[in-house]
DNA sequence: TTGATATTGAAAATGAATTTCATTTTCCTT
DNA sequence: AAGGAAAATGAAATTCATTTTCAATATCAA
């Protein structure tokens, strides 16, 4: 893997990260920034346990409820952000003030796809406006099956049960 | 209270349900009975906890399983459905085979009102062709203050905290 | 270096959702 | 109507993600 412009955006975000402790009178210490580091390396939709078990792999000395507070704190902070599917797990993306976005998520392999669009954005105030509601956000999930899924769909039919929804193992 | 085309209403969803139930091999009760109309005369997105504390009032032998497990028989029967908003809690609408709608959520008071929407049906297509995606459902919950909070909010500006979201009691 | 304060991590607690199990009820079959 | 197999009930227990507690440890400003 080479290095490339990501490596400085990640630095600039663990400043964000620094600027924001100090601050709030908290401190900076090696659990947080190895944690750090490794979220923002992992571009996606984590859980605080997924996070986990690939950080201890490495440090077994970090346990979970590290792991889960500074995902918090990276929340708080304006890192990243919260987010809950139909899973009902929670799930945190890397976020740094960019525009809000909504998701799709496929029903059979759980991927999950950012998407913006302009027009929900003006639809969702001209809803609001309908019932003299005012929208503070909104979240838009669409789901069904992504194209890898779909074709498999489409040749085993009627095979047995969808894939997820393991909520509870 | 006068009685109108509800009961009629309900009567034909209690029909629903015993045709459900006898499909299925499952028993008729007074429980599920009881159960079943407090729900339906209870429209709006209630829990398990909130229609059990209603229906124990009256009949105190009814246990909090029951009616949990009666919802999860009328979602699977077609007559409920369950919605889990920014709170976590598994909330249960009375659903008949409608179309498809979405929610505003006060973000104060916790008011949840219905609503549908044509043109946020075919976004939903043009979204997901963007990404050959194949869409089964979607939820769209907009947050933000309803026409009375909103005027609250007006008034007392920086009061302390917001009221809702008191989800760990 | 020191001391006040925050952090850490294992374990415990929490709380909603779900399951277990002994008892009771339903309802099909005589 | 009685019998009996199968399902339902409800209290209590369990599950599981999340959150809190607390004693030991680390941070950092003075």
């Amino acid at each position: 893997m080479r290095k490339s412009g990501k490596s400085s955006e990640i630095a600039g975000k663990k400043e964000q990260l620094k600027s924001f402790l100090k601050e709030g009178g908290f401190k900076s210490t090696r659990q947080r920034d190895i944690i750090t580091t490794e979220f923002l390396n992992n571009k996606g939709h984590i859980t605080a346990e997924e996070l986990y078990r690939i950080i201890s792999r490495k440090h077994k000395d970090i346990g979970f409820t590290t792991v889960y507070r500074t995902l918090k704190l990276l929340t708080q902070s304006g890192l990243a952000a919260e987010r809950v599917f139909s899973d009902n797990l929670t799930r945190y993306e890397s976020f740094s003030s960019e525009e809000h976005h909504d998701h799709l998520i496929c029903l059979n392999c759980g991927a999950i796809t950012e998407f913006k669009n302009e027009k929900l954005e003006n639809l969702q105030e001209k809803i609001a406006d309908d019932f003299s509601f005012h929208p503070m956000t909104h979240k838009m999930e669409i789901y069904g099956y992504c194209m890898g899924c779909n074709k498999q769909t489409l040749n085993l039919k009627k095979a047995d049960e969808p894939q997820r929804s393991q909520r509870k193992t």
